[in-house]
DNA sequence: GCTGTTTTAACATGATTATGCGGTTGCCGG
DNA sequence: CCGGCAACCGCATAATCATGTTAAAACAGC
């Protein structure tokens, strides 16, 4: 067995974070460093501390984990992250990946796995709750997730808001597709009634966000 | 408990299919609906079950489960997919993902999480091994890419920006930063001279795609 | 202090866009 | 056969946008 796992872990609720140490204290290669009610001096502890794996609730008192983890990659990059919550969030979630997050558990997992993913991110996996999973994957699965119910546009306006999408004027666009500009005009009216807009740029950004004429 | 949950276990290796088949039966709310030793017939065996669930192993002989994976999903999409592998490259990886793969183990896993997660997909969740699951994050935690370089943009000059990505007009802008509406045109002008385009649209979808302007 | 950049601002003109109010064709389903 | 709808077109007006020119105040760096 190598050097034991140097572990951080932040958790405001007693009985929680106590329980946590407990189980991680009794465990074999790993090393709980400290295990603190919050995160407000993250810099110091970390220095103090060096651990290998955090482990952090995200509701806190103070700071939030979410905050704390910027600082935490900002001043070892190498230190694998593993969130703690009860949110589930499409927000939180991507939010916390970006900011590099090795793991996300849900509250709710058992006390074992855990500890198990401690292990996991140490050893380059990224432990997380198969629902938060679900939700990075349908990132991945994108065709599947426009809410086609409220398109109601017909063929040829779609051809009219993907031209707009690409920047084009209504002359590039009447050009384009061979019809005349107050053609253009009539189409960008209706579409515009659809998608309950009034210009240009928000009929982009509207399409961008929800339908995705791809 | 509802109906148990249709499951259809694809998987060459004799060995293996037997011990997870074996396993899938003992456990209550689980029905295995047949274990076939490949994939070719995968239209039939589909119609035939009507599975919930699907198991696949990638290699198999004659088509493999990537190959199947797409065609599963066409028939019908609310089948969830597992696939069970040897390989955790990436390429397989993230070709299963954007087939639609809802969740990805290695062959590996203990058969007791491979029961798990057939509960797991049907109940939205996405099972992966870690490690797999870590490729998958480092996906979204590469954008760290992005030329900031070529700014050149002022503080304010972002702050405009901004504006039309919300789609506001330039009376909205104004208003909201407090100066007058031919402040605004100045900056917007010298905003299109940077970023070298000549229409608001054309702003709005050069900082999405390059700078990224949050 | 001088030079350069940022931020502010005004005035003006032509281009483009947003909207209103018309129309004419087809095609589809009742 | 008819009503509804998609797709086509035109004319008109007001609003907004794109661009040119010019310039003052604030600030940064040398």
């Amino acid at each position: 067995m190598n050097a034991p796992i140097k572990v951080l872990l932040f958790e405001d609720n007693r009985d929680l974070r106590e329980g946590i140490s407990f189980l991680l204290q009794a465990t074999a290669g790993l090393d709980l460093r400290a295990a603190l009610p919050h995160v407000n001096n993250i810099r110091t502890d970390l220095a103090a501390h060096q651990p290998d794996v955090v482990l952090m609730d995200i509701n806190m008192p103070g700071m939030t984990g979410l905050e704390a983890l910027p600082i935490v990659k900002e001043i070892n990059p190498k230190i694998q992250v593993v969130l703690l919550t009860v949110f589930d969030d499409d927000e939180r979630i991507f939010q916390a990946l970006r900011s590099g997050a090795s793991g996300y558990l849900l509250k709710n997992t058992p006390p074992g796995e855990i500890v198990q993913a401690v292990f996991d991110v140490y050893n380059g996996g990224s432990p997380m709750t198969s629902t938060v999973a679900r939700k990075v994957l349908q990132f991945f699965q994108q065709p599947v997730k426009p809410i086609v119910a409220d398109h109601d546009l017909s063929a040829r306006e779609l051809d009219i808001l993907r031209g707009l999408m690409k920047g084009y004027s209504y002359k590039l666009i009447a050009d384009e597709l061979g019809i005349s500009l107050d053609t253009v005009r009539s189409h960008i009216r209706n579409v515009y009634d659809k998608l309950q807009v009034n210009s240009k740029t928000e009929a982009i950004l509207k399409a961008m966000k929800e339908g995705w004429v791809g």
